[in-house]
DNA sequence: GATTAGCACTCATCGCTGACGAGTGCTAAG
DNA sequence: CTTAGCACTCGTCAGCGATGAGTGCTAATC
C-alpha cells in the first residue's frame, strides 16, 4: 500500500479510536496531513473504502475503519507498544506476594482490567497443564478425609471427602502414594481407562466417587470457574454500548463458561493474539475485539489472560497491558514454590 | 389505614411492579377494584399522596409508590411469600454436593441470582465467625511449608509459606499445635496483642510475617473477596437502567468491597431485611432496594446472602428466593463436615 | 356524607417539518 | 496528480401540533 494511503488509514484509525466519531477528510488534512488538501484525501479514502479498509456509516458521514482496516492497522501501522521493564518488575512482585498461582491469576485479572480500562478475561489452567507434585489424604475426623493435590507452580487444591474406608494414618499414606502414582501416569488425559484404574487404588465406593468428582473438577476444560471476567463496568463506559440491550447481551455472554472458553480459543493461545470483530467465533460478540496472550512457566503454556472491548479499542494500550501482565505473571510463576528443582520430601 | 386505601396502595404497587408504568385510576378500577369508580379512586389516591405513600412522576401521569409506600406494602400488604419445602430440600442437596462451605456459598450466589432474576450479593464469614478446628503446617519442599487452617463448618484454607526455620516433621507438628492453641485463645479478635503472642509461637521471621498476612486475610472484614456479586447482567434487564451512565455507576459500586460491606450492613444481619431506596446507606444505590438474610449454623450467623434490584422490585419473589436460599444454605451447612459432635483426632 | 359523572386542564409522547451542517463525489482547472 | 468549487446526501435538532392518558374540581346522585 502506498505510503500516503497508509498514513490516511492510520490517521482515520487513530482519530476514530480517540474520539469515537467518524473521521472526515477535513479533519485528517488539518490534524494529520497538513499540506495535503481534503479533496485529495477524499479520493484516497474512496480508494481505501473500495479496497475494504474503510467504511462509511452513512453517506454524509466520515469514515471509520472496517475489520480489515483494524487488522491492517494492528499488523502494520500501529506504533508497536513498548513494555516498560520497571512496570513489569513491579507487577511481578505484586504477583509474587499473592503467594500462590490461584491468587496471582485472580490478581492478574483485576490488574489487567484496571490497567487497560477494559474488561479482562482470565483462563486458569487445568490440572493437566500443571506439574503434579503429590496427592495426599489427610485425616480430618472419623468420617472425613481431606484431599490435597499439590502441583507446580504453587498450586494447592483441597476438598473434603466422605471417607467410607479405614482411616488409619498408614492406610491413608499408602492410598496417597498410590494415587500420586496413578495421577502421574495419567497426567495429560483423564480418560475412562484412568477412571477404571482408580477403582484399584481406591476401593471405597463413596470416597472413590467423590474423588472422581474432584478430579473431574480439576481437569474439566469448561467448568464454571475455569475462566472468568473482571471489570465488567468498563464495558458500559464505551459509547458503543449506550444501547443497553446490546450491553446486556454481551455481559450475559461473558458470564457463560462455554462462551468464554470459545472466546479464549479453548486456551490454545501460543502468543499474543488480537481478534477483531467478525473474526470472533462468538456471534453476539462480533461487535467486540479481544486481545489475549498466554502465560505460563518456561515453555509450558498454563492459561490465557486478555481484555475484551469494543472494536474501536485502543489496541496499542490493550496490547501493552496484556503483554505486560502476561509476562509479569509468567515471570512470577517462574519463581513460585514448590521450587522446581527442589526435592520432594514425602509427607509424613 | 382504611381498608380501601390499603387495597388501592396494594393495587398501585402490584401493578407498578408488574408493568413498570405509573398506574392510573382507571386501571385500578378496572383491574383491581371493579365496582368502584375511577373518581373515587382518584380521591383516595390524592389522600395517599398527601400521606406520602404515593408519588406522581408528573402531573398527567398515574401514581407510583414512594419509598414509604413500598415500606408499607412490604410490611403490611404484600401477600407473604410461601417457601416451598421441596424446593428448599432440593437446594440443600445441591449445596451439600458442593462439599465445602466456600463452594456452597459460591453456588448459593449463583442460584440466588438465577432464581430471583436479580443480581445477588454474598458475604462470606471471616475466621472469627467459624469454629476453629485446627491449624496444621505440612512440609512441601525444603523451603516451603503448607499452612492449613481447618474450621467448622467445612472450611479449609491453605497458603504456602516460605519456611525459614527447621522443617523436621516433629518441629512442624509442634508448631502446629502451638498455633492451634494460640488461635483458639484469640478466637474472636485478632489484635495487636495476639500478633505479639505470635512471635513466641513462631520465631522464624519470614514464616511469621507470612503467617500474619494469612491470618489477616482470613480475618479482615473488608477484603476484596469478603463479598461479591453475581449475575450483574440482570441489572441491565431492568427498564430503570436504560440510562447507561447510571447502570455503570451502580455496577461499579457493586464491585467495590467497601460499598458491598456497607450495603450488607457489615454482615450484622439477624433476620431477613428489606432495605428500600433511600433507606440505603450507599448514596449512589439509593435507586435500588436490597433484600438480604443471614445464613449460618444453629444460632451462629456466618454471613449474608441477598439480592439487589431496582426499587420497583418484585419484593415477594425476592424475599421468597432469599429466604429459600438462606435457609437451604443454613441447613446444608448444618450437616457439613467436620461433623460437629465428632471427636477431633489430631493429625499425625 | 360518601360516591360518581362530567369536564377542563396538564403534560409526556409521537410524528412531521424545515433549517443546519458535516461530509461526500464529481468536475474542471491548475 | 492535485485541488478548488459545487451540488448533493443525510443525520441531527428544534419547533409544532395532534393525541391521549390521567388528573383535580364541581355538581349531581345515592
Amino acid at each position: 500500500m502506498e505510503d500516503r494511503k497508509q498514513r490516511i488509514l492510520r490517521a482515520v484509525t487513530d482519530d476514530y479510536i480517540l474520539t469515537g466519531e467518524p473521521v472526515g477528510s477535513r479533519t485528517i488534512a488539518r490534524k494529520y496531513l497538513p499540506g495535503v488538501s481534503p479533496a485529495t484525501i477524499r479520493n484516497e479514502m474512496a480508494d481505501l473504502e473500495e479496497q475494504g479498509y474503510l467504511e462509511q456509516p452513512h453517506a454524509s458521514a466520515g469514515r471509520i475503519p472496517s475489520d480489515l482496516g483494524y487488522r491492517y492497522y494492528v499488523d502494520e501501522l500501529m506504533e508497536p507498544p513498548s513494555t516498560d521493564p520497571a512496570e513489569v518488575q513491579e507487577l511481578r512482585e505484586q504477583f509474587l506476594t499473592s503467594r500462590d498461582m490461584e491468587r496471582a491469576i485472580r490478581l492478574a485479572g483485576r490488574m489487567l482490567a484496571r490497567e487497560s480500562r477494559y474488561s479482562s478475561l482470565v483462563m486458569r489452567p487445568t490440572l493437566q497443564r500443571l506439574q503434579l507434585r503429590h496427592v495426599r489424604l489427610a485425616p480430618l475426623d472419623e468420617e472425613h478425609v481431606l484431599l490435597l493435590v499439590v502441583a507446580e507452580p504453587a498450586f494447592v487444591y483441597n476438598r473434603i471427602l466422605d471417607w467410607d474406608g479405614p482411616a488409619h494414618p498408614r492406610e491413608l499414606e499408602q492410598r496417597s502414594e498410590l494415587l500420586t502414582d496413578l495421577l502421574h501416569d495419567f497426567a495429560g488425559q483423564w480418560t475412562r481407562t484412568a477412571l477404571e484404574s482408580l477403582a484399584a487404588v481406591m476401593p471405597y465406593s463413596t470416597a472413590r466417587e467423590q474423588l472422581a468428582e474432584a478430579l473431574q473438577e480439576l481437569m474439566q476444560e469448561r467448568g464454571p470457574d475455569r475462566a472468568y471476567v473482571e471489570g465488567v463496568s468498563y464495558f458500559l463506559e464505551q459509547p458503543e454500548f449506550r444501547n443497553v440491550e446490546m450491553a446486556r447481551q454481551v455481559l450475559d455472554d461473558l458470564h457463560n463458561p462455554e462462551v468464554l472458553d470459545r472466546l479464549l480459543m479453548h486456551g490454545q493461545v501460543e502468543q499474543l493474539v488480537v481478534v477483531i470483530g467478525q473474526e470472533q467465533p462468538v456471534m453476539s460478540l462480533r461487535c467486540c475485539s479481544v486481545v489475549m496472550a498466554p502465560y505460563g512457566r518456561g515453555e509450558r503454556v498454563l492459561g490465557v489472560v486478555g481484555v475484551i472491548g469494543p472494536r474501536r479499542m485502543d489496541y496499542r494500550r490493550a496490547v501493552r497491558s496484556v503483554q505486560q501482565v502476561a509476562s509479569a505473571l509468567s515471570q512470577a510463576l517462574e519463581s513460585m514454590p514448590p521450587t522446581r528443582g527442589g526435592s520432594l520430601p514425602e509427607d509424613r
